[in-house]
DNA sequence: TTTTTTATAGAAAACAATTATCGAGTAGTT
DNA sequence: AACTACTCGATAATTGTTTTCTATAAAAAA
């Protein structure tokens, strides 16, 4: 993994810094989709000197170097997601949590779209909202 | 048109003004999926002391009243759609437009996923991206 | 219609997420 | 070890959105 991001950032002529690493490695060992602030918090506690810009900066290059996407589910923060496939996400509008919809095959979808339409598609997201299994059961309490 | 908004604010306890009729009739003939300040500047000129917040806190009401619904489509700000029906928006990346995509059912996709997840699902929005027919052209001079 | 009540418009300030700036420090190269 | 260029992080700036406050306009009451 760490020979894969390494490798990477210095092919695209970026320097390997352990901030870079720490921000890569928190993200793609959590499935909870966090959003700036959340990995910022996070991390403090191991690097205290870790800054919110460094977050969003290093976000922006491991993007440009296809190791994250980004969601937009509707809030008023971007979330992120080191899992490169695409596919969709639904949130809890109680708790607020994004997790992700499995075993769900979107190509037929996607290519029903892209034949019905005119722009050349790049790419897609799908989100869904509703209430997640706990906040279901606290509901019925 | 404007009897059934007149009477869901009124039923709802809101008052009908001027400016919120307008910015509803704006929003509702048009198909660009205008974001707020799109909205303020179009009607800047037929009411000039117009004001972004007021276009915000109606925007707010249209939305508690089922007028309008809010899209998110991987940009910065916020858009506004008229339209309730629940369908595929596509955005095309060099010109920033959002189009609606037509003629697509998405209930068998909707459905599909309802019953893989354990979320009751409320709601979903579907974001494609890519080229659209203008930019195509221009790209290919 | 006139009066009274109550919500609203709009200016300005507050806020929150994100981006830009810049000097000190560090990674990678020689 | 020294050099060079990139990066970090504190701070300021920006941008989209929300809140606050008060004169005023809309609805209700008289």
């Amino acid at each position: 993994m760490e020979v894969c991001i390494t490798s990477l950032l210095r092919d695209r002529g970026f320097k390997v810094t352990p901030q870079r690493l720490a921000i890569y490695n928190m993200l793609s060992s959590t499935k909870s989709h966090p959003n700036a602030e959340m990995i910022f918090n996070e991390l403090q506690a191991m690097y205290p000197t870790m800054s919110l810009a460094t977050v969003y900066k290093t976000m922006e290059i491991l993007k440009e170097i296809g190791l994250v996407q980004v969601l937009n589910a509707g809030e008023d923060s971007f979330r992120y997601d080191a899992v490169m496939t695409n596919h969709p996400h639904v949130r809890c509008t109680e708790c607020g949590q994004v997790e992700d919809v499995y075993d769900i095959n979107i190509d037929a979808f996607v290519n029903e779209v892209s034949q019905g339409t005119k722009y050349q598609i790049m790419g897609q997201q799908f989100y869904f909202h509703g209430i997640c299994p706990t906040c279901q059961r606290k509901n019925s309490n």
